[in-house]
DNA sequence: CAATATGTATCTATGTTGAATACATTAAGT
DNA sequence: ACTTAATGTATTCAACATAGATACATATTG
């Protein structure tokens, strides 16, 4: 299975982004992505924590951005919900009888910390009212 | 689980360079990167379809690089043993009710293309000769 | 013809993800 | 006060993907 939590967690923002200032549930917000309300609150605990969504709770609660869309980028959604990096890394400790084996680990290691900040930074040059534009 | 196919690919190239040009059964491989023969054969197959490994059967048979170092880039080791993206992207059909759900899916195809072509294009500029030479 | 390698297929164990469910907690509104 | 409706939290379950395990066909050397 394919982890969905960054698209869902952009959908989620866009969906804040799009009725704010008003209040939406994480059931509406659930029917319009298609998935369950579980999922929903469960990445908005991690979206909370980040200081990117406020939420209000009991009757007429619901949630909002925390912050204004042109000052959340999708490097810090990303971030927020998101703790493995794009690609894996070696976690087996190396053939000790093997050079390159021992080798690798460090190697494979660099590659990916370097996909991971290439793409943050990436990511860091899109924001949520870039996105909100290009939806409209 | 996480997908290890291209961290053990390139460690699977960079055991066949090293000792390039005799070749390397699968199960020597295997030792080195702690792993089964059978995983290692299975990624030869999309290394082998993909021109960058050769292999020799029968009786002192085994594996060899079917260029030089410096002609093979991390990124053709990667097209060739991984063919999800690294962003997960929407397969469910939209909500058609919601304007939002409608749109996203475009958008988060774009963002993971952009992420896909930009890590493509940092993995091609190292070549397997450049591993070898840090793994030294 | 025996030995040893790859090629191929199948099955299984494990881990991850997201769906489902239940219930406590909080706050509004009557 | 009490009902209603929302979030917060925990737990369990189903589906799926990955890699491990195994078996055996095929090819080639010696």
């Amino acid at each position: 299975m394919v982890d969905t939590r960054f698209p869902v967690s952009v959908h989620i923002m866009t969906g804040l982004a799009y009725n704010r200032p008003n209040l939406v549930s994480s059931e509406q917000l659930a029917i319009s992505i298609k998935t369950n309300p579980s999922f929903i609150r469960k990445l908005i605990v991690s979206l909370s924590a980040a200081g990117l969504v406020e939420s209000v709770r009991g009757k007429s609660g619901g949630l909002r951005l925390a912050k204004n869309p042109k000052d959340i980028t999708l490097d810090q959604i990303y971030k927020a919900v998101t703790e493995s990096s794009l690609m894996a890394v070696p976690t087996k400790a190396p053939n000790k009888n093997c050079a390159i084996s021992c080798g690798m680990g460090d190697i494979l290691c660099k590659i990916s910390d370097e996909i991971q900040e290439n793409t943050l930074k990436q990511l860091a040059k899109r924001s949520l009212k870039d996105v909100l534009d290009q939806l409209k």
